[in-house]
DNA sequence: GGCGTCTCTGTTACGCGTAACATCATACCG
DNA sequence: CGGTATGATGTTACGCGTAACAGAGACGCC
């Protein structure tokens, strides 16, 4: 019973029917250049022996290994599980496998998956940040594989771009809380990230555009809906005035919400609250909280397609592809005056 | 320019030296067994042509592959990517690499993620699911590569399971209910999966248990908070005289204490509200809703451990590996009288 | 009957890193 | 100095699916 039995190969597939690899080898792929009597013959050993195809030879003799290589920061966030679904309702259909690798906002590790990744053999890659080191990029250049970098419609791309502009997200969101009344608005920052440091920017722009004092918290922790609460109390001590803030992220937002909830403070009249991205739960929630919507699907899809299609050959068509963001406003701002 | 130039073989970086491929190959596995004058010209020659290690024809020929295939049914599931987190920070410094695939809750989809995983050579598997198809045992016996089945603690198990009794809890949390008061109890439940249907189970015997009359309300959709609002919704319709909902995820509880806000509904009061994981975001609110926390990160930091240990030729221990859950209750149930 | 054409199957070679074994030079020993 | 141990490098073969080419038989056409 405990005789090792090896996975089955297309040649023993073969020799029971009496044939060479290649003949099953054409069946697999195009059955009706095999005779009618042999399809059955070799349908019937292909089950018989539970033959599973093994798709390694062929990447090394062809270099085309059908899968592309995705990196995100981390997946626990909710914006890169819908970037990778998003990307995957369009290459699995097309038959290509995702190689998930994440690398903790680290650019040493990102490094090391990028390297990984190309060790086998992958056929593109998709990238979710837009600032990388000279190894990385060397890489890639080495490796000859199409890239992707998704999240941030910053040029130049390496090769190509798909994302939106961070920094005019932040700022027109500033500007809206301006508008409606929260003139002391303070940002919430989490994970300093270059896209981080664009919304920040875009932040300190519409304040100083309004004569206004920017004022920002950070903290290198993951957010959370618990960090969120942390920060509000750091900010309310910290500034007195304060009227408004605006996060990096919906869960610091919604963390910061149920802080307020809980300290008696009433939102928006007391203080306004916007997030980022546009999750589920700030509209599902009451009051609904004010938000970026950002396109984090159509950024997957788009990516995918784009990848696919060089993967056929096409060339790039824009290098930078700029999706639009919009702005919610929820219920937890002051109305219009 | 646009000379197709061919990523380096390890035959390049040989003849630049002067040397065979064999020894190149040596420094980059063990350096100390290549002399010192060699140690230097060597990785030169990687640096100068930008080497990137090729694990295929390795894979080819020894039939490993240091890659794991994780199968999930759903990325945006905030379950799934905490088990996977849990699974990498073990498997990711062990150097071997996740190859994730999803299926969509989808039976046949998950025969044909698995038989891609294996045409890779992945070296194991996780699945996260404890019934499947015939064709998928077999297939997993033929690649004969180890698997671990997590999130239930169901035996028999194909080799080895790590996870929780689903049963036990959905049990356990509606005898809490009954004990609070909330003797009508009604049971959301989405994307009917077997999970869900042992938890139904619990749910059930509990209720019978103290001669209650179980009454669910369930729906193929996936679960989200919006949906958690329209069930609710419908709850109200169907069953006056509701005083509970019991929900198979937290993002069904938090959706549904939303619309009790919104419908001017005291919460626990009138309606007792109870989810399932203990996700981040039921502890941030206001109030704390009850749930059940489960193990994710556990379960995939033991799978992993186990995974390994397998892969390394230990024997299976204990092939059903029943973790711990915990009730948290919160602010949304009735006090204990 | 001879020739071209088509269909089906077989043959050969290829991709590239590494285990296992072979070889060679040098060092060391009694 | 013969013999053996040691260290460094080379040689060979392997894994397995598939592209490209080759060959064989059947058929049709003039």
């Amino acid at each position: 019973m405990s005789e090792k039995r090896k996975r089955p190969t297309l040649q023993d597939v073969a020799d029971r029917v009496g044939v060479t690899k290649m003949t099953v080898s054409r069946y697999l792929k195009k059955p009706e250049q095999v005779s009618s009597v042999l399809q059955e013959k070799i349908q019937g050993a292909l089950d018989e022996l539970g033959y599973i195809p093994n798709k390694v030879p062929d990447i090394l003799s062809s270099s085309k290994s059908h899968a592309i290589g995705v990196l995100v920061p981390s997946l626990t966030n909710q914006v890169f599980a819908e970037l990778i679904r998003g990307f995957e309702s369009v290459t699995e259909p097309a038959g290509y496998q995702t190689m998930l690798a994440h690398y903790g906002y680290s650019q040493s590790a990102e490094e090391a998956r990028i390297a990984t990744l190309l060790g086998y053999n992958v056929d593109g890659l998709i990238l979710s940040e837009s600032f990388h080191t000279e190894r990385v990029r060397r890489m890639i250049k080495t490796a000859g594989v199409p890239v992707i970098e998704v999240m941030d419609s910053i040029s130049p791309a390496i090769e190509q771009a798909i994302g939106f502009d961070n920094e005019a997200a932040a700022f027109a969101m500033t500007e809206l809380m301006i508008e409606r009344g929260h003139r002391n608005t303070v940002y919430f920052a989490a994970r300093m990230d270059a896209r981080t440091r664009l919304k920040i920017q875009g932040y300190e722009r519409a304040m100083r555009k309004h004569g206004l004092e920017p004022f920002s918290l950070q903290t290198e922790q993951a957010s959370s809906f618990t960090r969120g609460a942390l920060l509000l109390r750091q900010a309310l001590e910290q500034h007195k005035d304060l009227d408004g803030i605006f996060c990096t992220n919906d869960d610091l937002a919604v963390g910061a919400f149920y802080e307020c909830q809980r300290q008696g403070i009433a939102v928006p009249q007391q203080i306004g609250i916007a997030g980022f991205h546009g999750h589920d739960i700030v509209s599902a929630m009451v009051p609904r909280l004010a938000t970026v919507v950002t396109p984090r699907e159509e950024m997957g899809r788009l990516a995918a397609e784009n990848l696919l299609a060089r993967l056929q050959g096409k060339p790039v068509n824009r290098s930078v592809i700029d999706l639009p963001f919009r702005l919610e406003p929820g219920e937890s701002l002051r109305s219009a005056s």
